[in-house]
DNA sequence: ATCATCCGGTGCTAAATTGCAAGCGGTTTT
DNA sequence: AAAACCGCTTGCAATTTAGCACCGGATGAT
């Protein structure tokens, strides 16, 4: 049951769950990229995990309450993975890393503008899709009405790829 | 030059910088515990990690320009090494990694106190730790006096402590 | 001056993890 | 009936990690 870990700081033992290089890839996949087959999950990711890695990982993240595992019941070989809240809560590490990366580091325009737009929203907004992704995943009632944080980040970063697209073609 | 990414989404180019077991511990104690040597870093880490997996973290971090490197003048054999203003961005990631693993983890009471006190203080604090460590590892001016955040989160786990020994040994 | 200790690492070996390609039994689509 | 798709699994090579001994120089206490 036990597992050993390498220290009581909260830091660290978060890092014992997530820190490597695919577990926050695959959770912001699933959250912000609305991918919850396994298939989806190994061909529509940018990075490109492997097969294995990724079944590793799920069953890693399964084990740690991170996510949960259902039938799809359009298709009996389909498996639905679902965030849970524990992973759900997550949200505000990924608008910091999302910012963080944005001003260090190399990132293209159009993979950032979800980061921005999360960033510029500050806690309320993230705080609303957190119970946006509550609702979806997990049922949770939804009072807000109109477009949610998902579709809007998805529409801005629609949004720019076309405005991309027509520049380069014209 | 040039490493080949893995793309350009900001959150996976954070990863790529620091998503690994070890170099956020590393940060971590040069930031929060002030650690700033080989050696210190090396036997006063609650987690334990080797030397050449230091060293290599270290030029690794130096690399990426997370950290800088210099000679300690007091004794010829030490290397002084402190965090750049991009390894100072951090600690909003710090805060909210610490929040989660607070809630979400198994975290000692004495370890987590720093992420509690952190985590109430909000952005406001953040800030004002993040240009208490601009003044210390970069000279930039400071305009605030009083007990330094740093100062105040050291106070508080030594008191927590301190408050543990006594109720164990009355 | 001598000797134990401290300094930032390096080198070795074993074990674990990763990445890649191929394949598998079954299901669904065409 | 054939082809494509489903969630994985397997085998294998390459890389990364972990632990540990050790190094040559510098320092501090006696």
């Amino acid at each position: 049951m036990d597992v050993a870990h390498r220290s009581g700081c909260p830091i660290n033992l978060s890092l014992e769950v997530f820190g490597d290089r695919w577990s926050l890839i695959i959770l912001r996949d699933m959250m912000f990229g609305g991918r919850r087959h396994f298939r989806e999950l190994l061909t529509q990711s940018e990075e490109g995990i492997s097969s294995n890695i990724l079944a590793d990982r799920l069953k890693m993240l399964l084990d740690q309450g991170m996510i949960t595992k259902a039938d799809d019941p359009s298709h009996k070989q389909k498996a639905i993975y679902s965030p849970t809240e524990k992973a759900i809560a997550l949200v505000p590490v990924f608008a910091q890393l999302g910012a963080w990366g944005r001003r260090y580091t190399a990132a293209t325009e159009e993979l950032s503008i979800r980061a921005q737009l999360l960033e510029e929203g500050g806690p309320v907004l993230w705080n609303r899709f957190m119970s946006e992704l509550a609702h979806v995943h997990l049922g949770r009632p939804l009072r807000r009405k109109g477009p949610t944080v998902a579709e809007r980040l998805q529409a801005a970063y629609d949004d720019l790829r076309a405005r991309k697209t027509k520049r380069k073609t014209t």
